[in-house]
DNA sequence: CGTTTTTGACCAGCGC
DNA sequence: GCGCTGGTCAAAAACG
């Protein structure tokens, strides 16, 4: 009790900020945001976390003025102005209202722990009154100073709450502005890395064959990851009520007329060939492993009631099986949002929970992805990043990499796997977990405090969730790997945000996966810009022609596509 | 009428 | 080679 916060003055502003008594207002939050835009908000958690549980590493502890100093000044101004606060307290509203409305800097020499003396005042004057002995008096100003502390630390603790609250919502505020910047800088890298190791394929893949699909399937990746940008996210967003722009050039027509059509489609057959003769260069381990990772999947574990979790993509299904060992038909459904777009999605019922849907995706979009898809590809893509990583051809690799994504995500491995005993890489996110496996387990500097978000996080939404498992997996990339995003911890709240944001949408599920799936190929297509459009493999080469020859006859052209949304 | 869904058939991979 | 399974095709039906 006694070392409840607000008693304590901590050098660090941050601390100090946190326990400003009259920072009701939310100008002052964002008065420090703008002095500390990149202020970490695990220290602030940190700080937090010291003032609310344990002893601060510094604690002034200051004079207890039994005097009541109404009728005279304070005796010791060297030490923390505990006293001017008290008249403050004692001072009716409007004198109050003044207080608060002085200039911060002023209010910064004021510690919550000001209106101790107003209550001391009070239990002085009965003590003096009392006229006992200055020792029992002594005594008895020790006690009703303790009890006077007591009430003071418990309206205190209750400030700090609503303080913690505000710091949470200011704190996402932030991080949301932080994300924004990496994931620009995430962009302005990755194109920069392209345009350094690639240009020179793409060129060629360009001159070679002006109209093959995957050159524009090309583009359209990068249109996604432009998307991410906060000025391209917007643009989605303003072009959210119109069908998305077709990246694809002309239709199918076109892909039925390339002689690589094949590379465009799926089929195990299909590993991809190096246009370029200084591609040759490439050694056979990194086409397979390219090959892999065209073939990685995104499942989705997700409760609902629909038969069908809308993304924010069109898709049109195609067939229906009976899989094995599944009463519930498994659903196969192609991205009709662009002529041409390989991603395709297979929904299927989960045979032991029924309300239990699992998407599984497959391919990368070759057009912008919907606003909440693009939004959330910069908050998965780390993720994704970080999970295919390590993944490698061979069985060992993917085992390695799953090893490594437990590792990466010691708390999260039930919730972020990747799947060796698969065909193909699937990295499965369940959004069926129940509990929240990775709070209070971080590291030690990790913030302590959930990303909450008290109007849309709860304990039975798992959706809410992943704020923290994208939270500690891009705290743990940032640990391991030092990507864009490592240098600020403080992303992780921004991340909930995000996410928080984003999982207002029951559906957002499905828009995580599609955001994950369309990164997973973003992800490694620096790796080899000639084939990073070929989607996984999961068909025969000698489907590819009747696909083509079926996107003829049910070609959905821009203007059929509706706009959804 | 255009688009989407349904559904039986077809194909390829895989294991035995 | 055969059967099983997953995935896809494509004609027909349904839908708006």
């Amino acid at each position: 009790m006694a070392n409840g916060s607000g008693l304590f003055f901590d050098p660090d502003p941050t601390t100090l900020f946190l326990e400003y008594p009259s920072s009701k207002d939310h100008h002052f939050f964002y008065k420090l945001l703008k002095l500390e835009p990149f202020l970490s908000s695990n220290n602030i958690m940190d700080s937090l976390t010291k003032n609310m549980s344990s002893s601060p590493p510094t604690t002034i502890q200051f004079p207890v003025n039994l005097i009541n100093d109404h009728d005279q000044k304070r005796p010791i101004l060297d030490e923390m102005d505990f006293f001017a606060a008290k008249e403050d307290v004692n001072c009716k509203d409007t004198d109050e209202r003044k207080e608060f409305n002085k200039p911060l800097e002023l209010d910064f020499n004021i510690n919550t722990g000001l209106q101790l003396l107003t209550a001391n005042t009070s239990s002085d004057q009965s003590i003096v009154e009392d006229g006992l002995s200055p020792a029992s008096s002594e005594d008895r100003r020790t006690k009703t100073e303790l009890a006077v502390l007591q009430a003071e630390l418990e309206r205190i603790n209750g400030e700090n709450r609503h303080l913690r609250d505000m710091l949470n919502q200011v704190t996402t505020n932030c991080s949301t502005l932080q994300m924004q910047l990496t994931m620009i800088k995430q962009k302005q890298q990755h194109d920069h890395v392209e345009q350094d190791d690639k240009g020179d394929e793409i060129k060629q893949q360009y001159q070679s064959s002006q109209m093959r699909p995957r050159q524009f399937m090309d583009l359209g990746r990068l249109a996604n990851e432009a998307s991410l940008s906060s000025s391209e996210g917007r643009r989605s967003w303003e072009q959210s009520r119109s069908p998305p722009m077709n990246i694809v050039e002309s239709g199918s027509s076109d892909r039925e007329d390339s002689p690589e059509k094949g590379l465009s489609c799926w089929g195990p057959n299909k590993v991809p060939r190096v246009a370029g003769n200084e591609s040759k260069s490439s050694t056979t381990v990194d086409q397979a492993t390219e090959a892999t990772i065209r073939k990685a999947r995104v499942s989705v574990r997700a409760r609902s009631e629909a038969p069908m979790i809308t993304d924010g993509c069109q898709w049109r299904k195609y067939g229906q099986k009976m899989a094995k060992g599944n009463p519930c038909p498994r659903a196969y459904y192609r991205c009709t949002m662009a002529a041409g777009c390989p991603v395709r999605k297979q929904v299927q019922r989960c045979a032991e929970d029924k309300t239990i849907l699992i998407t599984t995706y497959e391919g990368n979009h070759n057009h912008p992805l919907p606003p909440a898809a693009a939004a959330m590809a910069s908050t998965t893509s780390s993720a994704a990043r970080m999970l295919l990583s390590g993944s490698m051809p061979s069985a060992d690799g993917l085992m390695s990499s799953n090893i490594l994504a437990r590792t990466l995500l010691p708390c999260s491995s039930s919730i972020a796997t990747i799947s060796a005993s698969a065909p193909f890489p699937t990295v499965t996110l369940d959004l069926t977990q129940t509990s929240n496996p990775l709070q209070f387990k971080g590291p030690s500097n990790q913030s302590q405090f959930p990303f909450q978000n008290p109007h849309q996080n709860s304990p039975g939404n798992p959706i809410a969730l992943l704020p923290q498992i994208f939270g500690q997996a891009l705290y743990n990339q940032s640990k391991f790997s030092g990507l864009q995003m490592s240098q600020n911890l403080s992303t992780l709240p921004s991340i909930g945000d995000t996410v928080n944001a984003l999982t207002a949408d029951p559906n957002f599920a499905a828009a995580l996966a599609t955001a994950v799936t369309s990164l997973i190929g973003n992800s490694h297509h620096s790796n080899n810009v000639t084939n990073n459009n070929t989607s996984a493999a999961t068909t025969p080469s000698s489907n590819n022609e009747t696909i083509n020859s079926s996107n003829g006859n049910n070609k959905v052209n821009s203007s059929s596509t509706s706009p959804a949304y």
